[in-house]
DNA sequence: GTCTATACCTCGATAGAC
DNA sequence: GTCTATCGAGGTATAGAC
């Protein structure tokens, strides 16, 4: 593996673990194994690291999506796959946060000129649920049951991250199939 | 006002506009016009200070929700005040997110040792809220149910933070207010 | 390409004059 | 009580040897 890959892979998972602002190039060349002033050889800045970060993830994230649209099945059958992120990320979730919502939120705090790059993760989601949706016969309120969904997600993230409840993660889940079988049912 | 009062309400305010870690005392100096080192006159750390607003937090929020209390009304009327903070406070919670919410990330993102007094603040709503459902007869799930409300409430707090929506707070306020009517009417 | 050395800044915190 | 001056640590970034 290249050492640039390596840097972003370091970074992606420090920036997570515990955010871009806290993260040091020091903590970085430690995970890598590299020297602190190496970086400037693949990267010209702090924020050139997070823009490579936020395009691999935007990456991954677009071929999940991808995938989940090849595995066939129905728009509710899709839209559960996203649902199922809460369950099978719950343990990292309940340590970190949502990788998406923390990074928005940070470097919206933070004023950072990469805010809309890490906002169209976000938008990802949120056209694709919107997609599955407008599938599904609801095309007038895709974009709106996207949001509600995207904000529930959201909601039990941060929740479950404060208070570190498994319990509450699979009983929200519950709910969320639940009203997307509503949905689906053209209740709502 | 006292310099310390004013001390407090200056990082009150910039802690939650630009968060914790990034606020410097230069910020707060600028902010309530003292020079940096006269801040150890009347707090001994950057945490001392911290601690300090977060315990003018957790007052302010009791005696708001004491207020609710004492205007009278049903419990599903004084839920209703909860979810119409997000009206009330929605241009700053599109600008900033949830002041709650935003410090609770933060500070388990950084390890903070006041990670508990700052989760205080939502276990002060979580628990009030529960009072609530109780009371409405759903003394069995009051504690699910408010945290699933609290949890709807944190959502479209990033949300509306990260695209600055306003007619998706308001659309996702009406919603939380029917759905409050059918767990009133023991639905759900 | 990778290293060491270092410049330069800002941070939280301290010391001591007034 | 409030100030100025300054410390040491740690941050990003640069220079230059190898």
């Amino acid at each position: 593996m290249q050492k640039r890959e390596q840097i972003v892979d370091a970074a992606d998972r420090l920036f997570y673990e515990r955010g871009f602002e806290s993260t040091s190039f020091a903590d970085i060349a430690d995970a890598v194994g590299i020297s602190r002033g190496n970086f400037y050889y693949h990267f010209k800045s702090k924020d050139d690291i997070l823009e490579a970060v936020i395009a691999l993830r935007v990456e991954r994230t677009r071929s999940m999506l991808d995938s989940w649209e090849e595995e066939g099945g129905t728009p509710e059958e899709r839209i559960r796959c996203f649902i199922r992120i809460l369950i099978a990320n719950r343990v990292k979730i309940m340590q970190h946060g949502c990788p998406v919502g923390t990074l928005t939120s940070e470097l919206a705090r933070l004023d950072h000129s990469l805010q809309p790059q890490a906002n169209s993760l976000f938008t990802l989601f949120r056209n694709w649920l919107a997609q599955q949706f407008a599938a599904m016969g609801r095309k007038k309120h895709a974009d709106a049951l996207s949001m509600h969904l995207l904000a529930r997600s959201q909601g039990v993230a941060t929740l479950a991250n404060a208070f570190h409840d498994e319990a509450f993660i699979k009983s929200e889940v519950g709910q969320m199939n639940l009203w997307l079988a509503a949905v689906a049912a053209g209740k709502h």
